[in-house]
DNA sequence: ACCTGAACACCGTTCAAGT
DNA sequence: ACCTGAACACCGTTCAAGT
């Protein structure tokens, strides 16, 4: 309801007060675009982010966008990469590969749990190839080479444990009531189990995503570490270590 | 290519031969609409998928959908619902828990697979209430019952293991040379990561996606077991079961 | 009940014209 | 180089009018 070109003359006409040609100043960055769009994602969902709104909301004509980004496929991935960057890495230069994933995981889950609207948007991106990500990749694979992973397995185990966190993202971004059987009578058991679950998040104050997260994750670690002993396993002479 | 109004004058004038009114046997279904929608997607992709594009294809205008799917929100979960309703669930009848769930997401990750424009669109999708999916968690949940997990954590498993499929589900919609990283060289570790895998892929004729889907759910499975063998070992009696 | 026809309120994007 | 202004080719959705 913005009460635009109400009455009398033009009131509330916030629309292009400056003049055609060139701005003495440049008013727009593609940092700024990409800011302000994460931004109106955080403040009214994915759908009021579109090229329009940031224009608008940058008080400039969605035309002069594209001098900055070439259009809204391109934004959107900007808008990921801005997440991204948040992400923090440096536990793979002191904990052990396993501990190190578990707290990368952790942080890159929350990275995209900051902004819930972003998740249905961001996590079906292509896990891009821009250099923030990249750069990322590169401390994971240098975590799981020192630990003895062989290196034609590193990007296997780095994406499956990419693939359960961008899946509990999604998670993350599910209602917790949109599990809820109602008053289904046809399937019994799944309603027990849903009620002992809701029961036990009312008492701890978690959320059923915390739950799935937390246990995926140990259980996903848990297994790629017996994975490995067994690959190192078979090693006759420990000492050679 | 549907060829629609083939013979007569009005060769390429696909548009509404039919006059207004309700029609003598009606034309449209809600499942015909929604089968339509499936097809169209997996033709040209879920942006050919439209109410629009969808109307053009069945030979109506846009609004005569409106009288069988409440908008486009309803349409696309019900094409996955259609989507769903083709993984099966037997297995949860017949195998040990962790096997069934293996096989379960195997077949959970295909029926997506088989539409690949369609998973970027679904999965997005909260993990829905519809009656198909409620019905095949109610398998699932009966399976953990069966094999000694506590009912209160039963939904905490169920959805940490479909975490991971959707997860990996949207990697398979990623291109294969989605992570190449090129030429870059300030990457050295992960450059000799992406190319021994890219080697290995080459070797064997798989996809990388499979390769991270089969050790992550190896890994999740397995430190499930593990963690559910905790949970049952401090059993005094094993007698008692 | 179930279709057409016309309209509404949006999109992203292009491009000439201005400075 | 970087903005405005106007236009193009789309969307999903609503609703009166027809049978």
């Amino acid at each position: 309801m913005a009460t635009r070109g109400t009455p009398g003359i033009p009131e509330v006409a916030d629309p292009p007060r400056r003049r055609a040609g060139r701005p003495a100043t440049s008013i727009l960055s593609r940092t700024l675009i990409l800011e302000t769009g994460l931004r109106l994602i955080d403040e009214r969902g994915a759908d009021g982010a579109g090229m329009r709104a940031i224009a608008k909301e940058l008080g400039v004509r969605p035309s002069a966008l594209y001098n900055h980004v070439a259009g809204y496929p391109e934004l959107v991935a900007g808008v990921r990469e801005l997440i991204s960057e948040r992400i923090p890495t440096d536990m793979f230069d002191t904990l052990p590969w396993d501990q190190a994933l578990s707290e990368w995981a952790h942080h890159y889950r929350a990275a995209f749990a900051a902004h819930p609207p972003t998740i249905a948007l961001l996590a079906v991106l292509p896990l891009s190839e821009d250099s923030v990500t990249t750069e990322m990749y590169e401390r994971v694979v240098a975590s799981l080479g020192r630990a003895g992973w062989p290196v034609e397995r590193h990007l296997e185990v780095l994406v499956a444990v990419e693939a359960f966190i961008l899946g509990a993202a999604l998670d993350l971004a599910a209602d917790d009531d949109m599990m809820n059987p109602g008053s289904r009578t046809d399937v019994p058991e799944y309603l027990a189990a849903y009620r002992a679950r809701a029961a036990r998040l009312a008492a701890g104050g978690r959320r059923a995503a915390d739950l799935s997260f937390e246990t995926g994750l140990r259980a996903l670690l848990a297994g790629l570490r017996v994975e490995l002993e067994e690959l190192k396993g078979p090693d006759p002479d420990p000492a050679a270590r």
